[in-house]
DNA sequence: ACCTGAACACCGTTCAAGT
DNA sequence: ACCTGAACACCGTTCAAGT
């Protein structure tokens, strides 16, 4: 798993890209039961090709959740860098929240991965895990953040926020919920 | 919906019973890919007696979840007959959370259930959902619940509760998830 | 009324042929 | 290297025949 892969032809590059985004939009349309064919269709390429790149219909899932989880450890980055220890963990998890607020596919994604367990993602994790860890730190140093909480809470907690979006009517409902969690982080 | 059945003929009783409980150990050895004949056939019973139950896969993980939620609804009463309104909401809860910890057949089904809101379930919510919603009533008049929880978001806090459940290897740390949303639900 | 299981349909996945 | 789509396999669902 630690492919360092040479780059794809151009061609097979561009189908790629055309695949995941119509994943992405069929997914987000139609819910876990979009199917491949009408993927590979939509995006203008045989059935046979879209099972070359993803061997299999939750390999393709996982590449979706894999994409904004790099995106994740982009984010987390950047507010461990700009952000006053204190904020840093409600601000992480609302800008992460925030970048998976219109993708439907993804929040989708998330309930439906077999077995998810953040752990789900093996490379991708790391780093985003190792940044987080150290928020989550500095923000009990800071007194913050309430001393029993773990890394491993994170994923759950995001887990629920994005059921939260997929599942409540209500436009920015999840904000409301997310408050509650963010407001349940802080120590007694 | 508003259907008064009369019973079932003692055979097709028991042979409900024996699906509902093949279904649940089933879900819960295999996730939601167990199939519908191994189901019937661990039940002792013909596929189409199956179906002519359940019309569907969804049907039958929907009567899982059913049951369940009219066992929260006397659950939800009771708590509110016997425990001081200050400490009602996180007791229902805690309480509602114990009774689906070991079922894992019901964590997976609401995590599957294709729109679930915790509207899916029509006739059965309407009692829990009232319960619910003067537990909660009081609880902010004893000023141990935060002003802005609306009763809808009960059910997508549980169910974050019941993903920790399924998610999480280790054994009880949906407890320490639930500590916190409890904590994020007092007032500020 | 209820039961049964062979048959059907749908959709995920494979693979031989083509560029 | 990569693309294609016909063919296959699996599993959810139906339905004609049986008690």
């Amino acid at each position: 798993m630690t492919t360092t892969e040479r780059p794809l032809r151009a061609d097979a590059q561009r189908n790629l890209e055309r695949i995941i985004a119509s994943a992405r939009s069929l997914f987000a349309e139609q819910g876990a039961q979009a199917q491949m064919e009408d993927i590979a269709a939509h995006a203008g390429v045989g059935i046979g090709t879209l099972y070359r790149r993803f061997p299999t219909k939750e390999s393709l899932m996982t590449a979706l959740v894999r994409e904004r989880f790099q995106e994740f450890a982009v984010i987390a980055e950047e507010v461990e860098r700009t952000t006053d220890p204190a904020d840093a963990l409600p601000t992480v998890m609302r800008r992460h929240a925030e970048a998976v607020e219109h993708d439907a596919a993804f929040q989708l994604a998330m309930m439906n991965l077999e077995s998810f367990h953040w752990q789900g993602i093996e490379e991708d994790k790391k780093v985003l895990r190792a940044t987080i860890a150290r928020i989550i730190a500095r923000g009990k140093k800071a007194g913050t953040v309430r001393a029993n909480l773990r890394v491993d809470d994170y994923g759950i907690l995001m887990c629920s926020t994005t059921a939260a979006m997929y599942f409540i009517t209500d436009k920015s409902g999840w904000r409301r919920q997310q408050e509650i969690i963010l407001a349940g982080l802080r120590p007694e």
